[in-house]
DNA sequence: TGTACATCAGTGAACGCGCGTTCACTGATGTAC
DNA sequence: TGTACATCAGTGAACGCGCGTTCACTGATGTAC
């Protein structure tokens, strides 16, 4: 009984799904701050108060579809790096930090509007929970753990040293998830993490017209030149074939 | 006759000028797509059908208000360059380019709204008429400007080579404004940018909530970084005291 | 300088639209005995 | 298994709102003679 949910319990789990994704459709097609509560219920064929018993309001609906979208981009960072580690053990963090940064631009690229509610302008007048920070963080906390575990980091010019203000701002971050980083190496994470999504913000929203659009070659191009900012080893030798070249989306 | 213009035509200058700064104003106040005729009309203490003497549609007085705010936003870049340039001749271009890093982000901390109606999301079913794009061009513009007049480059570790998608596609580019500089040093101009202006996003959209926020610090050292990307020279020693400090602003 | 006409800024009512949200209701599903 | 009641999903009408845009109009400003 606690098992096999009720006919009405499997009915309202499936009917939130329907609306959010009937929501995600709208999104996609009118936009992230056009959503409206009367648009979905029409093309779900039911009245618009009916959506009342699932969202009490309509930020209710948009704050479940920003952490969908975080979820689901994290979800997707996840599994890229799970196949690349499991295919290749350690060594390969360049490898690694190639796979995840394409993930995440394929992700872009397949859902620019939920990248656009996640990255983009925030909506007017939405706050978002506290609940979504916790989601929002996956993605820098993945592009982290690469450099964390990436063996070996290359030796760097010497760093410029931390204002102290910023060390101190870092200091939570990295106890909490990074204590095997030097701190100028997380302020360079901090850095990579910004140009991956500036250059993802920048494609989608049009700014990169009239220079490198598309931008395939530049994005690969800059994934490497990141590697090297983050001190990432070079290719490894490979034992089966020349290494993906970095052009290649 | 020519030089004095009629009363009308004073009054109708004077009044798209008023338009546009209240519609500014509701810009700040109500966030980029909420923009509404009725409103600017209503605070202005006019009808709302007036408006349409000084523009056809909503869309026009929108892409007016992108329009002036790229203007605003170069030229305050230009102005912080023409004021540092005076003040102290060649040399010193990492000071430039600290300079104008800082006043295009005071310029977007005292405009976020403007800012996020360039920069942010664009809005949904606004297609930018092609005038904006060379407006848009001034700032990226004027960041290669700074490296192209620099001097000399210091001799960065060896290049990884552009893939010939990469280059032919800032071949126009390059020749057009920068034929001096280095395909390697282009895209990293163009990286620089994109650093620049996703810093900024970041910060005026709430991604740096618990990490580098607030980001004065934060900003300043990475403006240091870039410039080292860049390879611009270092800091001259200076005649009247010691150079600014990394994380002022 | 004075008159007759043309131009144009601004008005106010109206059209037709979509929105979020509330509320009393009907009818189906679930539960207790 | 059968009945009586409670729960809850979904309806449809309504409230009150703001929006962009059009249109016939009035009255002031400018122009030609």
């Amino acid at each position: 009984m606690a098992a096999i949910r009720n006919a009405r319990e499997r009915a309202r789990a499936e009917l939130t799904r329907e609306i959010k994704e009937e929501a995600r459709r709208r999104l996609a097609s009118e936009g992230a701050q056009r959503l409206s509560l009367r648009a979905v219920a029409r093309e779900l064929g039911m009245a618009s108060s009916a959506l009342y018993r699932y969202f009490p309001s309509r930020d209710d609906l948009l704050t479940a579809l920003i952490i969908d979208a975080y979820r689901d981009l994290g979800d997707t960072a996840d599994r890229a790096l799970a196949e690349e580690s499991s295919a290749d053990g350690p060594g390969g963090a360049r490898r690694r930090w190639r796979v995840l940064c394409q993930a995440v631009r394929g992700w872009a690229l397949a859902h620019p509007h939920e990248y656009a509610l996640i990255y983009g302008t925030p909506v007017p007048g939405y706050r978002a929970p506290a609940e979504t920070i916790e989601h929002a963080a996956r993605l820098p906390l993945a592009l982290g753990a690469v450099v964390r575990d990436c063996g070996t980091l290359r030796r760097d010019p010497p760093s410029r040293p931390l204002p102290p203000g910023l060390a101190a701002q870092l200091g939570p971050v990295r106890s909490q998830f990074f204590p095997e980083l030097p701190e100028p190496v997380l302020v360079r994470v901090v850095t990579a993490w910004i140009q991956l999504l500036g250059m993802l913000s920048f494609e989608l929203f049009g700014h990169l017209r009239g220079s490198v659009d598309p931008a395939d070659e530049f994005f690969g191009y800059s994934v490497e030149e990141l590697a090297d900012l983050l001190g990432l080893p070079a290719d490894p030798p490979s034992p089966t074939g020349p290494s993906r070249p970095a052009g290649a989306s």
